[in-house]
DNA sequence: TTTCTAGTTTAGAATTGTTTTAAACTATTG
DNA sequence: CAATAGTTTAAAACAATTCTAAACTAGAAA
């Protein structure tokens, strides 16, 4: 999957966590946020978090609660995803008209997508260097710099 | 509107050619690429490419056709925004889950992507500086990077 | 010019991804 | 345990886009 550096904070993620105490962590995160904890909420976080860095779609994500025979319903899977993206839980990155996956990993960094199989690669942020950013229009504040950096295979 | 470098492209193109021969600068640009100068497509051109640079969406685009009394079905506008994104004489810019823009400045530049107002403005490609890129996953090659500084309204 | 044909346009239906609704359910508080 | 505020749900609604199949048109050929 070519996605060394990545890797490495995966393994170290599951295993503190996930393998033993498998609600802890999902239990952990919701408390902080202030949501309740509710059975649907709690399979969500786990299915989102235990498995390391992760860009999945809502349908993906439904999916994979289905498989693990998960009761929610697909309203249930957005509604969690966006109270997780205004928590900070997750991020939002849209890549294309109709194609908005959810990422696990909040930290700053940035993406390659991959086209045509449309799946998005982590870029570490320091192996981007931003330097003189314009200042932004009057009357608005940076949020944040996303660089996609959109790639093809051959 | 804050956007000083390419005003003075904008006003040069119209005042060269939109003015005077109305659709001399539409014919052109079809002929360039292959496409048959067909009513519907001659008249999008010119609303598209006569009046500077533009962010529009489809929607966007069949409206001002109704105000010009250009008779042109909205799915025509789709068919052709693709077909002159394919021919690269518009770019298109994903900002948010189902919401595309279609760019008439082609070269290389970035976006201001201003919420929650949803309005995208044109950064000159030399106002950022972006020195070392991560090389392309194993098996494919860059296309293009884009960069969305996103800002918020006060 | 007329005829032919491939390319184009169209209205409307279909599809996709997402949000809303209103009723049933459930976690927490007292 | 009861009250209640928050949550979940199926189903309908919605928005943006794509598809379909029939009607139309630009350009080439006769």
């Amino acid at each position: 999957m070519s996605d060394n550096q990545t890797d490495k904070t995966v393994e170290m993620v599951s295993e503190t966590h996930a393998s033993k105490r498998p609600y802890a962590d999902a239990l952990l995160r919701l408390k902080q946020v202030g949501l309740r904890p509710t059975r649907q909420r709690m399979a969500l976080a786990k299915l989102l978090f235990d498995g390391g860095d992760q860009h999945i779609t809502a349908e993906d994500l439904h999916g994979m609660a289905r498989k693990a025979t998960v009761k929610v319903s697909l309203a249930t899977v957005y509604n969690t995803l966006h109270q997780f993206k205004e928590s900070g839980l997750l991020r939002e990155v849209v890549v294309g008209p109709g194609r908005s996956y959810f990422d696990t990993n909040t930290h700053a960094h940035h993406h390659f997508y991959v086209e045509p199989a449309g799946e998005l690669v982590d870029i570490p942020v320091d192996s981007v260097e931003l330097s003189r950013l314009p200042s932004p229009p009057d009357g608005t504040v940076m949020d944040r710099v996303d660089v996609i950096i959109r790639v093809t295979q051959a």
